[in-house]
DNA sequence: CAGTATCCCCGGGGATACTG
DNA sequence: CAGTATCCCCGGGGATACTG
């Protein structure tokens, strides 16, 4: 019986689950940072870990797990003593940058069009302020 | 002085502050619903209330004013009684369709690779599990 | 080295009631 | 109609300690 009432996503005509997903996916914190350093090759876990930096442990690994379940990652284990893993893009994930650059490419062109909008917004507006825009009214 | 330390992003090169904020307001749960609604054209209030149903008055609100500040979407207001308020997307908020629908027929193109890893990775896998995987073993 | 376990916090998001 | 105010919850994410 009753499905969980996902929001059903439609996307100019196209059903979506998939974009909901992919979206959500590639919103995390990480997932962005992680996958443009395996465009450069494979890595150690360590590596990524060095090379983030600012990233927790606890994030890494979960990211990294996220990345190999939906097949953008595939993650290599070396059983030595202390032991090696390696993860590396699939041709999934490396088809994923593509899309990503462009999203990339935009938001760098475009940047300075939502500063500006930004100070526009926060600026002085005249005409039809938002009912509670609590400014302390300047008249007077 | 320290600057608050945001994770600095790196995205091919190009740096990242506006790719990290693009990232995060796409990743909203409403967001890209919203903005595609308003892809066919300006919409009311209350049109986008109806027409997404599961969204909370609260986050359709929010959702906007984001949006409005952003420059991605133009508030008008018509002071009647009752009120009517109208949406509708700015010349910015058009151009971003471009990258977005990239995205989205990229997921929906790739679903089925997606699934498939899902699959996979759920499956039996006899080489190389994860420490903790506690899953009851199966033998014996 | 490459993780796991535990504890904790904050903010995105939801529900409900109220208002110019 | 188009909001705001209030209260609440959960899960993404961080910090720290421990381990095969």
């Amino acid at each position: 019986m009753g499905a969980p009432k996902e929001p059903e996503f439609e996307f100019r005509g196209t059903c979506c689950r998939p974009v909901k997903e992919l979206l959500s996916r590639i919103g995390g914190k990480w997932t962005v940072l992680i996958v443009t350093r395996l465009a450069d090759g494979p890595r150690r876990f360590s590596d990524l870990k060095r090379e983030i930096e600012d990233i927790s442990q606890k994030m890494l690994t979960s990211t990294l797990r996220d990345l190999e379940r939906d097949g953008f990652v595939q993650r290599t284990v070396t059983p030595s003593i202390p032991p090696r893993v390696d993860y590396e893009l699939t041709d999934l994930g490396m088809d994923l940058l593509s899309p990503l650059e462009a999203l990339g490419a935009w938001a760098v062109r475009n940047q300075h069009r939502v500063d500006a909008a930004r100070a526009r917004f926060s600026g002085y507006r005249p005409a039809a302020p938002h009912p509670n825009d609590n400014e302390t009214h300047a008249s007077i």
